[in-house]
DNA sequence: TTGTAAGCGTTATCAA
DNA sequence: TTGATAACGCTTACAA
């Protein structure tokens, strides 16, 4: 079924057809109607590669994720989602690569197959060897997370150094004098993943602005990494009295750790960071937290990369979140003594 | 860039350059050189939707995941992630679509507008409108998960109704003589969902196998569910000794809420069910379960596809997956008395 | 071993 | 208001 056999069956021409189904033409009302019952007993609809060849778009988006040996965070899958559900509600379908260094096959018929009218590249680090291929090609792209030099860019992200900035300070103000921060794992931070840097680099600011003492430690994403973390931090750290993390898949094994040592949330010890709503609230006192709003980021990127296609020569745009840290119940004044 | 323009550098035709690059007709070595000296200089790669339009395949996948709105569970999540990856493995490109009902305009394009070679559709339920809408057409498809009609269908699954069963033999060895299920939630299980039922049906008859007694609650996907369900359980049926459940989502409840009580497992209370690996080894202690095999699961689907693909009057097939119990550390003893 | 040319299903230009 | 027809970039008979 295509549409010629359309055009045959309502005794009309293919293009009168085709401007009937796109109405970049004016079709009489009759043709029209006769056209449109056709269509609709037959369940003809558009051949989509035919379409983008002629129209030389696909509406279609790419979306590059991690590859799925690394599994995805819950924040991760949240971008995910989001990216797909902003594109469907545009009409856009989104075709996904799961692309981790240079040389990737599925990366590279996305980026140069013609495949898809633009991409979205998530997990971005501070020298990222796919942005620099995307550089390279004429396509329009988005990144969530930005390089070490991303003025020239398109990108939404959240701001780490900021919002750790004022969970430190935040602790400051209840008397806490010493402070730790959990960063997301070693290798991350060691392959130059910006919030892992940004972060750092807001918690040393504010620690120094504030005239107190921090240290920060790696952590794998995971609860048992989290736990041992946490443990060897009391251990080695007696006086620490708060924690600041964006580390959420830590979150449980951090609260399993000061539950074992006695440590009473807030009263013994005070825990606060940047992290998704949901391990936020499942904590336990819900955290006081940035929420990260992952499904906002997912939408903001589909919005610039539209804007990209649509006028490709524009100067780049930048949006840099900075969610208000919501109040709940896991800090509070730091024990004296 | 393209087919014409890489001939006239390379002096040849374009069926050459196409046939040197397909390898489908023999090509002398020293053309074919020249052919991708050309090819490499220039970076050119053949348009997707041209090669797409001649062919009559897209060389990609449909995968249609629940919309987002419905956050995705982390088992669904690693269901993603192991289709695109194990598609990716074979050079194949995967197309999301967020679809729940029917009457989906990204679900419609997947289908019908010849945009995929196959598809994949997760979280399946006994009446799917989806899978309804699928068989109307000719293309190739492949469930996770199960209808009530399944036969002629080709589908992957988890054996729910087996493994609970098994579970709750597990427990009945043990001495325990009155065990609860916690199954999904309520909506999930009224809508039809597949593993809700199936659990529900290997636990009653489990229970009856053994003449001990059962309870079966609904629960909502998160903590706070879990947790205020299990209070209620074991308030309203203080002589439950053991938990089995297939909501991972709502284990962390679980666990505070038998805290709370003052009950440690596996000493005064057991809990064990059918989980995604992650969620079993992050119970405190590491909870005795059988992990769901999300990787596997994802890869066999994308298997089945393309059989299904490559003959598409070839007769369907099923994979019923149950993995082995895997034995940790949260099942003991019904305390006696 | 290579070239010519038809055709995949659209859209859009040019006529009528 | 509509129709014929030429692309879009590729693959693949059919010739040479």
């Amino acid at each position: 079924m295509n549409i010629g056999e359309i055009a045959r069956l309502a005794g009309v021409s293919r293009s009168t057809v085709s401007y009937a189904l796109t109405g970049r033409r004016a079709v009489s009302d009759k043709t029209r109607k006769r056209i449109e019952r056709v269509i609709a007993e037959s369940g003809y609809r558009p051949n989509a590669s035919a379409r983008a060849l002629k129209e030389g778009r696909t509406r279609t988006l790419g979306l590059v994720i991690p590859p799925a040996s690394r599994a995805l965070t819950d924040m991760q899958l949240g971008f995910v989602a989001s990216v797909v559900e902003a594109a469907a509600r545009v009409d856009l379908d989104v075709l996904l690569s799961p692309s981790g260094g240079d040389h990737d096959r599925s990366f590279e018929r996305l980026v140069t197959g013609q495949r898809v009218d633009g991409v979205i590249v998530m997990e971005i680090r501070l020298e990222d060897a796919r942005v620099a291929r995307l550089q390279q090609t004429r396509i329009p792209f988005v990144t969530i997370g930005r390089t070490a030099q991303p003025d020239s860019l398109s990108w939404v992200d959240v701001d780490y150094a900021h919002l750790i900035g004022r969970c430190v300070h935040h602790l400051a103000d209840l008397g806490h004098r010493h402070i730790a921060l959990i960063n997301r794992s070693q290798e991350l931070v060691a392959s130059g993943y910006g919030p892992g840097h940004r972060a750092l680099a807001g918690f040393t600011e504010a620690i120094t602005e504030r005239g107190i003492s921090g240290m920060s430690l790696c952590c794998a994403d995971d609860a048992p990494a989290g736990h041992a973390a946490t443990r060897r931090l009391l251990a080695e750290h007696p006086d620490v009295t708060a924690i600041a993390t964006i580390n959420e898949a830590a979150l449980r094994g951090v609260q399993r750790a000061l539950d074992n040592a006695g440590l009473r949330i807030p009263r013994d010890f005070s825990v606060t960071g940047v992290v998704a709503q949901h391990w936020a609230e499942d904590f336990h006192p819900p955290l006081t937290a940035a929420d990260v709003p992952a499904h906002d980021m997912g939408s903001r990127a589909v919005e610039l990369l539209l804007e990209r296609i649509a006028e490709p020569e524009s100067a780049a745009r930048h949006v840099l979140l900075s969610p208000p840290i919501a109040l709940r119940s896991s800090t509070g004044p730091a024990r004296s003594g």
